[in-house]
DNA sequence: CCAAGGCCTGAATG
DNA sequence: ACATTCAGGCCTT
């Protein structure tokens, strides 16, 4: 056992994968789905369902991961600076929404609206005396108004978040069959999901569809490729079309490898440190 | 196939 | 104060 499995809770919760934790009294909360997740100081889980979840993914063989994706000074400085940096393993309805409700926005105001979206559809709970909101179910979701659900502060989303919803309350797209594909088929089949495009779907399959190739493009990203990685990951247009970002990835992936999303993580979370951005 | 513009909202910036 | 910009994109033209 290497300082290398140690879980840094505080740095894995506020890396921009999840949203709606919070701090009471030195622990961890955290809503996940139907569950709620209570991270104490040594880093123990505990399930308000008593479900067992791997959030941290200690499946992961870490010291190999890391091994893996430290192919030059920047990857080794960022992991070296942040290890215990986790991928997290989320619900995939709460994750999907989050990130549709990510786009064109940023960190506090997801959060806000996530929270608005827990406490007007989801189900209040108590839990260690501290009052939760469950995250909606599907259905709650797909039945709601386009204008009940704007009342959450998520603005021209709300449709896509309907019928997101409603794709997945109908099981048009099923999360655990998209568990056992492929990164490409998943992907493809979730980006036919109104307000999923290459970033959110990427996301979506990183953070709680088990696909560690995947490398979300967001801004930041391709600020950091364009500070550390101009010459290897060259961009050839302005804008990243559809096809850019395909052929990005792809370089991507040959250079960091199969588990290119952790170095996706680590990157971004150093430079957004850098940056002295707010997180939860 | 690529570029440009619009979109809700509210915190940050000038 | 008040206006304008901008933020972890997506979709349509």
């Amino acid at each position: 056992m290497q300082n290398n499995c140690i879980i840094n809770v505080e740095n894995s919760i506020n890396s921009g994968q999840v949203f709606l934790w919070r701090k009471n009294d030195n622990n961890w909360y955290g809503i996940n789905g139907q569950d709620i997740l209570k991270i104490s100081t040594s880093g123990s889980v505990k399930s308000y369902q008593n479900v067992k979840t791997d959030f941290f993914r200690k499946k992961d063989d870490i010291e190999n991961i890391i091994k893996s994706i430290s192919k030059d000074s920047t990857t080794k400085r960022a992991v070296k600076q942040y290890l215990g940096l986790r991928i997290l393993e989320q619900d995939p309805f709460q994750c999907l929404i989050s990130f549709i409700v990510s786009s064109n926005s940023n960190i506090q105001k997801i959060k806000n609206s996530l929270e608005n979206i827990s406490k007007k559809f989801g189900v209040k709970v108590k839990f260690e005396n501290h009052e939760f909101f469950l995250f909606p179910k599907p259905e709650m979701l797909a039945k709601a108004s386009i204008n009940e659900i704007k009342s959450c502060g998520v603005g021209y989303r709300a449709r896509f978040i309907k019928e997101a919803a409603n794709i997945i309350a109908l099981k048009k797209i099923n999360f655990e069959n998209l568990k056992k594909d492929n990164y490409k088929n998943a992907k493809e089949e979730i980006c036919t999901i109104p307000g999923v495009g290459n970033k959110v779907a990427d996301c979506v399959l990183l953070f709680s569809l088990n696909k560690l190739e995947s490398f979300p493009l967001d801004r930041w990203m391709i600020r950091i490729l364009e500070k550390y990685y101009s010459e290897k990951f060259q961009l050839e247009t302005k804008t990243i079309t559809e096809k850019q970002y395909n052929i990005l990835h792809e370089k991507i992936v040959n250079y960091f490898g199969p588990f290119a999303g952790y170095a996706q993580q680590f990157l971004f979370k150093m430079e957004r440190e850098n940056y002295q951005k707010k997180w939860l």
